[in-house]
DNA sequence: CCCGCGTGTCATACC
DNA sequence: GAGGTATGACACGCG
């Protein structure tokens, strides 16, 4: 049999790439593939072993055999497309104008047609990489869409094919679905092959390629590889061999066991187009149950769609984790770290944490402690707002010698109680109790009353021992300056031990309210962690889900190609191949081969071994 | 009266 | 070592 016999496989061979890329599938090949030149030279070499495929079941190995040959150059384009050769495909070619009818009528095909060859339509079939985008758009598949677009389709290819690499697919259980292919559709009717239809020969979509294709040609089964005919030579690539992503994706990937399955009924025939086998049914399996997984944790996570949707919106611009270093409690400790017994480091602090209310209000809480009584004063108004309260009592603790600025803040009213303990009753001289005649003078003494139940303990000893200064200085002031007025005075040895309890328990309490401050925005601060991870999560569960639609979407074109593809292949006699005898493969170089099914699936059980070796 | 909360204070560790 | 800070623990006052 010499080659002439396989111009009807090699007519299919072109209507499959005419259907690939009019789904704007880049399955990746260069135009060099197509080049005549190598066409030529793969021809001589075919020749030689022509004798060896004359004969029908000549490869023991049941190699691939060429389906397509004959390519052309197209002169403008430097596109190839396969040149007419004389006696045959006239009968079985389809033409490019009838795959558009037939594609985009979505009809089935029908049984044993015929279709006429219009080699020069071809030329607009077989795309380049240099193909404008235009023309790609007239290739695309009447089974999309209309809102899909082929970029749409192109990056779904693509991330359809890094998901399958990823998940590192088991690629003969994910061909069982072919053959549940829904009932209405119509591609699933195309299958014309007749049963009990001999093939004689096998038959391979692919053609030979140049170099590196040679070599991809390797990563095909020893068994191909070893046969005679089934040299790289002889085999047309049917796609470019330049799309990495594809090659890497497809590589060595056994469409045979990927879309038919073992089981495979051979008497494929018109009826069998419903039970085609979903090429990816396994993964759409999994794909599903992962979706389902995921809504029900979902839904057990509190986290629906149209929450997730709506949590979305409302923070769209949030990119996720908050990454502001103030919001973290270990950055804020940091910036607490950063404290220190200096103004300017407290105000440091307070610009590295100044995003957060109650950051920032601790932070101009931690400046509270060296600020003058102005600066104590504006702090604590803007203190106010966070609740902090206690600070007015130490306001009026720290006014209590000049009652009437007390007076013109009528907020001091609202202060809640002073929280500084009652002076013990030895504690107290006759100094601090106002004199029982004075208790029944007017308001002022009422207001003095107000004020001195408003004193701290400290307060009310420093009155008692009469120290000359104001405990704010006590506390407040540097310890140069605070020394220097110690030497100023003339004091004993229990009001200097006083002062300087006083000075340590003042800023002591600032301390501890610096740290309660502290501890409360750690608290905030985890709370909106906490949000903001519940919020990424349900966004990545809603962005899961619909890459797994997406991908659902795909599989269910590519089921839908290869039932389209494998429909339209026709051996010599214009016969249909059965689905359960032959299958489509994927090769490493880009190409597409028509091997029988045995050989897939040998080819589909090494596939599965090899990942188990490599976790070995 | 009990409880929770806010606060002041102490003790202690650390810088 | 003194001074300051941080923090846990405790007590107190108040609602």
């Amino acid at each position: 049999m010499g080659w002439e016999s396989h111009l009807t496989a090699a007519s299919a061979d072109i209507d499959l790439i005419d259907i690939l890329w009019r789904q704007d599938i880049d399955l990746g090949a260069g135009r060099e593939i197509f080049d005549y030149s190598h066409r030529q030279k793969e021809q001589d070499v075919d020749k030689e072993l022509a004798d060896g495929v004359e004969q029908e079941d000549t490869w023991p190995g049941e190699g691939a055999e060429v389906l397509a040959r004959n390519l052309l150059v197209d002169g403008e384009t430097g596109e190839s497309f396969p040149a007419q050769v004389p006696g045959g495909e006239d009968q079985t070619a389809l033409s490019l104008e009838e795959c558009l009818r037939l594609l985009e009528a979505t009809c089935p095909f029908g049984e044993n047609a015929e279709f006429p060859a219009d080699i020069s339509s071809l030329t607009e079939a077989v795309p380049s990489e240099s193909e404008p985008p235009g023309l790609q758009n007239n290739l695309l598949s009447p089974l999309l869409t209309g809102t899909e677009s082929p970029f749409d389709l192109e990056q779904q290819w693509q991330d359809l094919m890094s998901i399958m690499e990823m998940q590192a697919m088991e690629v003969n259980t994910s061909s069982e679905i072919l053959y549940n292919a829904p009932p209405g559709d119509p591609l699933s009717t195309n299958y014309s092959l007749a049963p009990n239809t001999p093939i004689n020969q096998n038959v391979s979509l692919h053609q030979a390629s140049l170099g590196g294709c040679s070599q991809d040609f390797s990563l095909f089964s020893p068994e191909v590889e070893s046969l005679p005919v089934a040299s790289s030579s002889t085999l047309l690539p049917l796609v470019p061999s330049n799309s990495t992503t594809l090659n890497s994706t497809f590589s060595s990937t056994n469409l045979a066991g990927l879309f038919f399955p073992p089981q495979l009924n051979g008497t494929a025939n018109d009826t069998a187009g419903p039970e085609l086998p979903d090429p990816l049914g396994g993964l759409l399996d999994e794909a599903m149950l992962d979706e389902i997984s995921l809504m029900d944790l979902a839904i057990e996570e509190g986290f629906n769609s149209v929450q997730a949707s709506q949590l979305e919106e409302e923070f769209d611009s949030d990119s996720g984790l908050s990454l502001d270093s103030s919001h973290s409690p270990s950055s804020l400790s940091s910036s607490e770290g950063s404290s220190s017994s200096s103004s300017s480091s407290s105000s440091s602090s307070s610009s590295s944490s100044a995003s957060s209310s109650a950051s920032s209000s601790f932070s101009e809480e931690g400046a509270v402690g060296y600020s003058s009584d102005s600066e104590t004063l504006d702090l604590e108004e803007a203190e106010g707002a966070v609740g902090y309260q206690p600070e007015y009592s130490k306001f009026c603790r720290m006014s209590y010698q000049d009652p009437s600025q007390l007076s013109c803040l009528p907020y001091l009213e609202h202060v809640g109680h002073n929280h500084t303990y009652n002076m013990a009753p030895s504690a107290l001289d006759s100094a601090d109790l106002p004199p029982p005649s004075s208790l029944k003078k007017g308001s002022k003494e009422k207001q003095a009353d107000f004020l001195d139940k408003q004193m701290s303990r400290d307060e009310h000893r420093a009155r008692a021992m009469k120290i000359p200064f104001t405990n704010d200085k006590i506390i407040n002031l540097p310890v140069e300056e605070f020394n220097e007025l110690l030497s100023k005075y003339q004091l004993s040895e229990a009001q200097l031990s006083l002062i300087r309890d006083i000075r340590r328990r003042g800023k002591n309490k600032m301390a501890a309210q610096n740290c309660r401050k502290r501890k409360l925005d750690t608290i905030l601060n985890l709370e909106r962690d906490v949000e903001d991870l519940q919020r990424d999560k349900a966004r990545l569960l809603r962005e899961k889900v619909e890459f797994l639609r997406s991908l659902r979407q795909m599989k269910q074109k590519v089921q839908s190609l290869y039932q389209e593809v494998f429909g339209r292949l026709r051996d010599e006699n214009g016969r249909p191949y059965s689905p359960s005898q032959y299958a489509l493969q994927y090769a490493g170089d880009g190409s597409v081969l028509l091997i029988p099914r045995t050989l897939a699936d040998q080819q589909a059980r090494r596939q599965e071994r090899k990942p188990k070796d490599r976790r070995k």
